[in-house]
DNA sequence: TTCAATGCAAAAGTTTTGCACCTCT
DNA sequence: AGAGGTGCAAAACTTTTGCATTGAA
């Protein structure tokens, strides 16, 4: 907690139950949630949150490279505390998202041959297919 | 325009001059224009044509494999009558979106030395960055 | 003729905004 | 004390849905 803290201020930010709240819940868990489950998630333990704070500290948290923002096709962004530029695998039959450790889908534009006309920021790798889980079950339920 | 209708009548889809008019209008167009878009442009020739009925088309040409439906982190979807799998470059300054044609980053996971235990369906690759016009311009406008 | 597509309007879902009040510093 | 954050409600947007009417086969 105390560390968290820590971190929010060295950014400038003025820290906050709130704002502690939604950048542990997002350190603490692997499922990409976005606004909405980290709302109803944090709801539990600080009843008093409303979701537009939620909204406006990922806002802020985006903006000053706290969180990144993983937009996977669904109504909603999902976020994602670990900021490094990695790929992403989705689950077209469970829909989960996850992290994917693999250098060599990694950095892809610093590895090229030729150079692009394109000045790379950031680059985003998402993977759709089939979880091993998923792939395990073979039902028909994901179809 | 003949071709088109064919290619919907292939896909069991019953051809209409507005579900013509929008296939025609991504064939025609490297914009990769969202919905709202696609509905202001064919507007004018399309004077009836209803937002909706857009929408509803884009879902059918989605499921069908007509088009493609890209997600880069705006309120809304963009839309890409090139299906194959290939990766897209965004610009950061003016918002444009562009296909990137570049076999090295292309088909990635099928050029992996270690196979994952994920199974892959469909990759997508984004680059964020600068476009080179806008690498030109070079103004703070961008940011 | 028949079934599906269209257009409209309303609804649903996500995200943003304005503002009074509260809380960190 | 003061700047800034929070919560609420309303608004803004994107997308979906229901249904009567229209149009393609």
């Amino acid at each position: 907690m105390k560390e968290t803290a820590q971190v929010l201020r060295e950014k400038g930010l003025k820290v906050t139950p709130q704002r502690i709240a939604v950048y542990n819940m997002l350190l603490h868990t692997q499922s990409h949630p976005n606004a909405e489950t980290i709302y109803r998630t944090l709801e539990v333990t600080n009843p008093t949150m409303s979701l537009a704070t939620v909204y406006k500290t990922l806002d802020y948290f985006k903006q000053l490279g706290l969180v990144q923002e993983l937009n996977v096709g669904e109504g909603s962004a999902r976020y994602d505390a670990v900021v490094r530029c990695h790929p992403h695998t989705v689950c077209t039959c469970c829909g989960s998202v996850s992290d994917l450790e693999n250098d060599e889908l990694t950095n892809l534009h610093q590895k090229l041959s030729t150079p692009l006309d394109f000045q790379v920021e950031c680059e985003q790798l998402i993977l759709y297919g089939k979880c091993a889980k998923c792939q395990m079950a073979e039902q028909e339920a994901c179809e």
